[in-house]
RNA sequence: CGGGCUGUAGCGCAGCUUGGUAGCGCGCUUGCUUUGGGAGCAAGAAGUCGCCGGUUCGAAUCCGGCCAGCCCGACCA
């Protein structure tokens, strides 16, 4: 490609709403426009990665055996209904109607099509089977945010497994796992797996595959010491135990004027220190009242709620609903003696005694609480937050923390699907089965932004030679010299003839200006062309990750290049 | 959905308080000079001031409504 006809729209400025690192450098380089919020165009060089990005993810999940097919996007509404999923993903889902006064909705994920493409199984003799499309997802995320990170029109990777057992999606996941390995590698990031909540997937298992950065928008647990990660939203650890006194026979109310949060508590004369208290939250869940009690010191973590309850909606109870259920505001709030809703526990909680808590009087509490005693619990859980430092749950030693972008994530779904929608083959008894499933998940264009995120400095972007839209670049310094356009169109052609993506900057800018868009764009090796040079019989050859120069003679930069090139694939 | 902010030329912004010719930098066009790290001089082109309504002799500016976008939170395969 000649840059003096290619559209790359490189801009001087920084876009004025761009944060994020791949936000702004995708912008900056030309490879992406945003056309409204969550929706955004791909220029010339940014589609060349994504087909790059594409490319690799196809020749590994073939690898495993996958078959490519592709199923629509658009969708009846009823196939969703039948699995209850226009509820549970009713605030993402694009709902529309046709001219036929049918109801459709826009794919954002697609389990419910493949399954049905599964009812024509129909023995055991033909599984396993792995079917797998890149396509285009639509789901109405509330807040779009950072650039190609969450988006609401996007590529997927979905692949689908079916087999008629657990130990055949087992082989399957595995598989997956080894190949999204393999496919990170590959795109030049760093992905770590880690144990993951799986949502409005549903299923028994799952493992998300974590890109460490600060645009991140999920928080994983580590442990430096062993392999142990896991999503916050499902990490758990070990900390120590709280030794309580016996406490008295039996709760004492004492007013607490002015105290509203645990805060307030632990100040007040007479209080109890933070992890002597009891925290009590109330939460509607489908609908239903439950009460939700954790150690005053640790927070709730919702999705572990979600799942532990199983419940589709979970959100907090409005103040009016509050004091109807229990007669009191929040900030003095208790389950002692409490009959009627259903009570949620934390685990950290079981064993306490002489524990203080709310008194479901306003402006009272009550201390002396034992909770096997005096608390009628429905259901033991855990809810927690884990927080950095606290023991990791397979070693022991101080966790970490760190902000992640969620590149891949991998389900084991079991047979949710495949009974609501009918998936089932006969096995080898002559009994009719359900499907055991799985679904795989990569996003293409976050996965480029991932890239980014990890593959950049000051100047610009530095793409792996994978992925690169460009794999070397022919800067030709001096467009009204001759010797050096001819000498710089040998080069750009020969390397054309030796199958590298090479781009040549023809256009009559000053030297500056070339370099600086270069390293913008960020093409992996340069080739700079010029007077200097050639007077040497030389060309140099500059390194975009390193910044590392050297001169080549012209006579054998092409092989050598082309040779740097292919190693670093 | 709650809170905060922003819409003025392709990009980045000023002007709005106090109503009166729509500006600056970059980019773009033409010419000359320049050319190994974002050149200089000169002459130009380009804007429904987000949209609708109101006040006014007159609105980018004041008032009302709406729309869009960004950030934080909530939410989220």
């Amino acid at each position: 490609m000649r840059w003096s006809h290619a559209f790359i729209p490189t801009l001087r400025d920084d876009p004025a709403d761009a944060e994020a690192a791949s936000h702004r450098l995708l912008v900056r380089g030309g490879y992406v426009r945003q056309l409204m919020s969550g929706v955004y165009s791909l220029l010339p060089i940014g589609h060349r990665v994504r087909s790059k990005v594409m490319a690799i993810i196809r020749e590994e999940i073939d690898a495993i055996g996958g078959q490519e097919l592709l199923l629509p996007a658009l969708h009846p509404r009823e196939i969703w209904e039948r699995t209850g999923r226009t509820e549970a993903m009713a605030d993402i889902l694009f709902t529309l109607n046709d001219l036929r006064g049918g109801a459709a909705v826009l794919g954002p994920t697609h389990e419910e099509i493949f399954t049905t493409i599964a009812t024509e199984l129909t023995s055991y003799k033909q599984v396993p089977q792995l079917w797998y499309q890149i396509q285009t997802k639509f789901r109405d995320e509330p807040r779009p945010k950072a650039g190609l990170l969450r988006v609401r029109e996007f590529t997927m990777k979905d692949s689908y497994s079916f087999d008629i057992d657990t130990a055949g999606l087992d082989l399957q996941f595995d598989r997956h796992f080894a190949a999204y390995t393999r496919i990170f590698a590959r795109l030049g990031v760093t992905a770590v797996p880690v144990e993951a909540s799986s949502g409005s997937m549903g299923g028994s298992d799952s493992v998300e595959f974590m890109v460490p950065s600060p645009a991140g928008e999920d928080d994983v647990v580590h442990c430096p010491a062993c392999d142990y990660a896991a999503n916050v939203e499902r990490a758990t650890s070990a900390i120590p135990a709280v030794e309580d006194d016996p406490g008295p026979d039996q709760p004492e109310r004492f007013p607490t004027p002015g105290v509203r949060t645990i805060a307030d508590l632990v100040e007040f004369e007479g209080g109890a220190a933070a992890d002597r208290q009891i925290k009590t939250l109330v939460y509607v869940l489908d609908g239903e009242a439950t009460m939700v009690l954790l150690r005053g010191d640790h927070e709730l973590q919702e999705q572990k709620l979600q799942d532990a309850s199983g419940a589709v909606e979970v959100r907090p109870a409005h103040p009016e609903e509050i004091r109807e259920l229990l007669g009191a505001g929040a900030g003095s709030l208790g389950a002692v003696g409490v009959s009627g809703p259903r009570i949620f526990a934390d685990l950290q909680l079981a064993e306490r005694t002489n524990m203080v808590t709310g008194a479901n009087l306003d402006d009272h509490h009550l201390r002396g609480v034992d909770v096997a005693r005096d608390i009628a619990v429905t259901e033991w859980m855990d809810l927690r937050t884990v927080v950095a430092g606290e023991g990791c749950p397979e070693c022991g030693e101080p966790l970490e923390v760190f902000r992640g972008i969620e590149a891949g994530h991998i389900f084991k779904l079991g047979t949710k699907f495949s009974e609501a929608l009918g998936a089932t083959v006969l096995d080898a008894d002559g009994e009719s089965v359900p499907l055991v499933m799985g679904s795989y998940g990569i996003g293409v264009e976050r996965n480029m932004a991932a890239v980014v995120e990890m593959n950049h400095d000051e100047r610009g972007i530095v793409w792996p030679v994978s992925v690169a839209p460009y794999e070397v670049v022919v800067t030709v310094v001096k467009m009204n010299d001759d010797d050096t356009v001819a000498a710089a169109d040998r080069i750009y052609e020969r390397l054309g003839e030796a199958g590298v993506d090479v781009l040549i900057d023809d256009r009559t800018e000053r030297p500056g200006v070339k370099f600086n868009d270069a390293e913008l764009i960020g093409i992996p090796y340069r080739l700079t062309v010029g007077p200097r040079g050639l007077a040497t019989g030389n060309v140099e050859l500059s390194v975009r990750r390193t910044g590392e120069r050297t001169e080549l003679p012209i006579g054998t930069v092409v092989e050598e290049v082309a040779r740097l090139v292919a190693e670093n694939r």
